[in-house]
DNA sequence: GGCCGCCTCACCCGATCGGGTGAGACCCTC
DNA sequence: GAGGGTCTCACCCGATCGGGTGAGGCGGCC
């Protein structure tokens, strides 16, 4: 694990259908010790029958392409090559393809604007493991961040409730019905029912799907 | 807003409880131009206390320190005065405060071994408006907004449903009853049945309670 | 015109649910 | 040992819900 990565080439690849944007990266890359271009390829569908034939540590894909865009792309890569990472690069910094291209899993998102040696620097993050966005990008995941509500102190939500309340209680969210409950227990219908009026009496509800949204409002169950 | 904030002095304060650690940040500031430190305070409320009296455009703020910590601090300073940016600095980049910081409003998360320069950069983009974070915060975010499911298109989910269907449905997961359907819908008890029964089939669940799970877990409806 | 989908409403039935009350057993604490 | 909380179960009642069926009116489409 403590290896010496800067010792190792990193082997690249470019993506992108523009062969002009690839022959400038390209040129962007070459000066750098220790990195290589690889392959290069004009869509998603070619990069991936690369990535078949070469090892590649490090991918520098366009979001936009023809037969497959680069976020489609990079799900497929990471699919199959979880040791590829990729670095996707965008003409301007269009947030709307950060969140896409990070749940696709890449592990940058620059813009084509970006100099040869941070470029170089960014490969070299990435492919230790690093992410490397763009200010822009940076920002707006920090502004998404800011707005997912917190986590809640699931202990707290729970503090009224006895063991046995909650055990039924954690059935009820699931939309079990008594009998269900009951079972899977191993109680009498009737042991629940007095169960789950506790549980609507304490949190003050009218019934169960009063329960089960006010399980998902407070992050008490989330998906 | 095409203003030159570069030829304005940005005035910065600094929050540690460590006086050691305040004069080394403070050397480390001085020695930039357009840079002045105006404040220093040991503690969070100390640090409010001369926002009152002091305009500040950029608080280092330090994560642990008595009587008030730096997360309670900039979120109590961000209420008051939201032009006052945040940069928290801690010793190490002890993720567990990243996520924190950035919900109380925090610009900026690096760690004290910042290089005198980067630390200039820093509280530059930040005043200007832009996101700072250290290399391994930003993998938390990227970690972590990876795993956040993604939006989902609600226009697919309503596809099989009439219209009146769809204005039923966005009453059911509300909690609300047959009986509160059909008098907010302007309906009888009767036809809401109907479209109840309607909405049940086409999802192929059992009760209601099926239909709020389906809604949450669908991210049809959110919190 | 005829067909079809949608919206509306009605009635019936059985199942489920929520509210109320009571009670026995157990354990812990004062 | 008296009291209180918890867990278990029972019975009753009325309200609500879900399933089945039918039917009239309306608008669009072939």
């Amino acid at each position: 694990m403590t290896e010496t990565a800067a010792t190792e080439r990193i082997r690249v690849a470019i993506a992108d259908d523009q062969a002009l944007i690839r022959s400038a990266v390209h040129a962007m890359i070459e000066v750098h010790d220790g990195l290589d271009v690889v392959a290069e390829a004009s869509d998603g569908a070619e990069l991936l029958e690369l990535a078949r034939a070469h090892r590649i540590d490090v991918v520098l894909m366009d979001v936009r392409m023809p037969r497959l865009d680069g976020i489609e792309t990079t799900a497929l890569l990471r699919r199959d090559h979880p040791h590829t990472r990729v670095l996707v690069l965008t003409t301007y910094d269009l947030d709307e393809y950060v969140f896409a291209a990070i749940r696709a899993g890449a592990s940058g998102f620059l813009t084509k604007d970006t100099s040869s040696d941070e470029l170089g620097d960014a490969i070299r993050s990435v492919h230790a493991g690093d992410s490397v966005l763009a200010p822009r990008a940076t920002a707006s995941l920090v502004d998404f961040v800011a707005t997912v509500p917190e986590p809640v102190d699931t202990e707290s939500l729970l503090a009224p409730f006895t063991a046995r309340e909650r055990e039924v209680l954690g059935q009820l969210v699931t939309g079990a019905s008594n009998d269900e409950i009951a079972e899977r227990l191993y109680l009498t219908g009737n042991t629940v029912k007095t169960h789950v009026k506790a549980i609507l009496a304490k949190l003050d509800l009218r019934d169960r799907v009063h329960v089960v949204i006010w399980a998902y409002e407070r992050g008490f169950v989330s998906r």
